[in-house]
DNA sequence: CTACTATTTAACATTATTGTTAATTAATAG
DNA sequence: CTATTAATTAACAATAATGTTAAATAGTAG
């Protein structure tokens, strides 16, 4: 199991950030098109996709030559678990929660 | 505003996971009780609030020679947000969700 | 086999992070 | 004023993170 910590580490840098959102929105992607967006090497953006696999916030797959990554759902659950377990914490009643929920389904 | 990474490069360490955990169970804190439960000496303590307090993800009040910490909600309400703003990624259905809110409160 | 494309690994420099101990600041007690 | 307690800042060492360029690995095409 990955730590949490370890999820958070993964996030904490913009490049990074950047990668798992864009892979969240268009889905897998080869790590070239990661490449494009992110004003660095292409070493670097290398290494940056090691750290989020190592973290366990993506998968890699291959195809011919090309690598794809996209993000794992389980990691971005356990963020999200882990502020829900801490829920009545930082929310001050269920109101804000159950609105969000009806508003954006359906 | 405090970006997103800071949030979470805060709590991308063990010691600071733990004291932002401690406080969210059992509120305000002075740092010298949070540095009983670390095994890590006082000024690592100190900083290591600071860095929390940089993220803004805890706040500070003065009582005498104490400093007593909390965590800021909104921090990690941010946190949730982002989660949420992503939720159909990572959420196969509401299924899950909807349980979870069901079953704790009332 | 050779060339080309996609991506990663190696080697290295720079900057951040984290811990330690010693010194400083600040409030309160006597 | 001096001592005591609470906490922070300073100075320093050790380790980790991040970026760069050059070299290596692996498919695919001719």
């Amino acid at each position: 199991m990955t730590r949490l910590t370890d999820t958070f580490a993964a996030l904490a840098d913009q490049t990074r950030l950047a990668m798992v959102e864009r892979m969240m929105a268009e889905g897998e992607l080869p790590a070239g098109a990661l490449v494009q967006d992110a004003h660095i090497s292409g070493p670097a953006v290398s290494r940056h996709l090691k750290v989020l696999r190592n973290a366990g916030l993506v998968q890699q797959r291959a195809e011919g030559t090309r690598r794809l990554y996209s993000v794992r759902p389980e990691a971005l659950r356990a963020i999200s678990n882990w502020t829900m377990d801490h829920r009545s914490f930082w929310q001050a009643g269920l109101d804000r929660l159950e609105a969000m929920l009806n508003e954006e389904d359906t």
